[in-house]
DNA sequence: TTCCATATGTTGCTTTATTTCATTTTATGA
DNA sequence: TCATAAAATGAAATAAAGCAACATATGGAA
């Protein structure tokens, strides 16, 4: 991840011949894997010991190396197994898939996550007097999770499933709070409507859908993930469990930014449900 | 994933050195990749060639290929970046770890998961009069998120996240009913009284829970997701990310046990649903 | 036992990677 | 602009690794 992404930046100072291999490298990194030192020597048109340099002044131990630490990063992008399933797959098979999409849903969502937009999210949470969270259908229930872990700081906080009460809630905001808008595909009509009535009131309206929808043409910010849902009857949706793992990121940020004393808040919370459980307390 | 556990398999048939080489590698994988034919070929107490004698055997172009291939399933388990959250991590880092955690959670619920578990869960939901989900706290929307799911099914299906809610409907169920109850810890005390409670009716209860807990040793069935959730102060619980894939992968089961009518009746209610988005239709 | 097939080891060749050293390029300051 | 140093690059040489060919051993079946 961090190796070819590495690679891929152009601002990074970098010699001529290594700006070539660089881009040799970023370009058709699969191809690199097999290539002796010659090969992509004469494929970035630079010489051989200068492929040597490269990877020794990338903090490998030599051109081997380098491709191993390759071949490990791209294992990790390519899928292992066909992802969508079939009708006559195994038990066994089914669980694979469905991990293997969930694994291939959080690693793209992470290529293509925004962190300009998560930062001001972070800012526009700190600074709300209310956070109002509204999700219908399958959102629902990932509303209902980031009010849950969202209760853990001192500010109100409520999650609407309710397509009436949250346009009660919508119409009465003020510029001081925060409306978070959940939808997989950013194209259900109630929830479009639901962000636009948040805007005339001046609120922050934070929408966790997926990138240039109808819903995320209607929101101040944008916490964008890709929608696959129509890709297979089968495979489910994948994408609410990259909306959940955006707002663990958006939640535990959050509470960095709240410093020592919420920290002791924490632990008070967490020893106050000790009790509720049995076996090893706190 | 393959590899290793190929690999791993004593009762393969091999040669005599073939299998000193398997054990070599399977024993420590990390080191074999950093290592030269001639390192492996002592270390297993065999010669050069039959070193690459049996890469080729196992299909690959010769040694290196067989170290590339290696480097790429290591890195699939290892995670790159440390996990725990340092509370002076850049916003980007902590997005960073939660994801790789995440992935992480995935892996390990999948390694450990129990299929013969799943196929009982899944006989016992198909042959279901109906289905009661049960959480609170954080389970509370893992349960919502399941229900919804289940809706697609034609049985009557409901999420209770009340506890009184919960044992008035734990005691009147029977024994073609199916009870789940999720739990991270499986320390919940509510949760553990609700399924006692539940098995009391003979109805089959389904604990989607931290192995080996106390509401485990309540269940009739259990699907284990181990609990994580008192490592560290900042990282989420990422274990509520596993059980939802669990359910993901109980659900599609399901599905797929159901047959063409099922599909034909999947099809009609994303066509009705169709007309509450904007934009393309299905 | 003898033969055959498979498995393994030895030798040496080929490819690949790396070091050394000379040359070129680039940056820096008068 | 030029001189100088520093860095980058390439050619050649060296070292290392991988692999193929052949030789030997091992274990079973007739």
């Amino acid at each position: 991840m961090t190796l070819i992404a590495d690679l891929a930046d152009t601002r990074a100072k970098r010699s001529k011949s290594a700006h070539k291999l660089a881009v040799c490298v970023v370009h058709d990194p699969e191809a690199i894997v097999s290539m002796s030192t010659a090969a992509l020597a004469s494929l970035a048109g630079v010489s051989e010991p200068t492929v040597n340099r490269f990877c020794t002044g990338l903090g490998f131990k030599g051109f081997p190396d380098f491709k191993l630490a390759l071949a490990g990063e791209l294992a990790r992008k390519q899928p292992r197994i066909a992802q969508n399933i079939e009708p006559d797959d195994s038990t066994g098979l089914v669980a694979a898939k469905i991990f293997e999409s969930t694994h291939a849903t959080l690693t793209s969502t992470q290529e293509q996550m925004d962190l300009e937009a998560l930062h001001q999210a972070i800012d526009a949470l700190a600074g709300a007097h209310s956070i109002t969270l509204c999700g219908l259908g399958a959102s629902a229930s990932v509303a209902l999770d980031a009010q849950h872990k969202l209760l853990r700081f001192p500010v109100p906080v409520m999650a609407h499933t309710d397509i009436i009460n949250q346009r009660m809630l919508a119409t009465g905001l003020s510029s001081n709070d925060c409306l978070i808008c959940i939808s997989y595909t950013g194209r259900t009509q109630a929830m479009i409507e639901l962000a636009k009535l948040g805007r005339t009131t001046g609120a922050t309206v934070l929408g966790i859908t997926a990138p240039q929808s109808p819903l995320a043409g209607n929101c101040d910010l944008i916490l964008g993930v890709a929608s696959d849902e129509d890709t297979d009857l089968y495979t489910p949706m994948t994408s609410r469990i990259a909306q959940l793992v955006m707002i663990d990121i958006l939640v535990t940020s959050l509470a960095l930014a709240q410093g020592q004393a919420y920290l002791d808040h924490q632990l008070q919370v967490k020893r106050n449900l000790a009790s509720t459980r049995v076996g090893k307390r706190l």
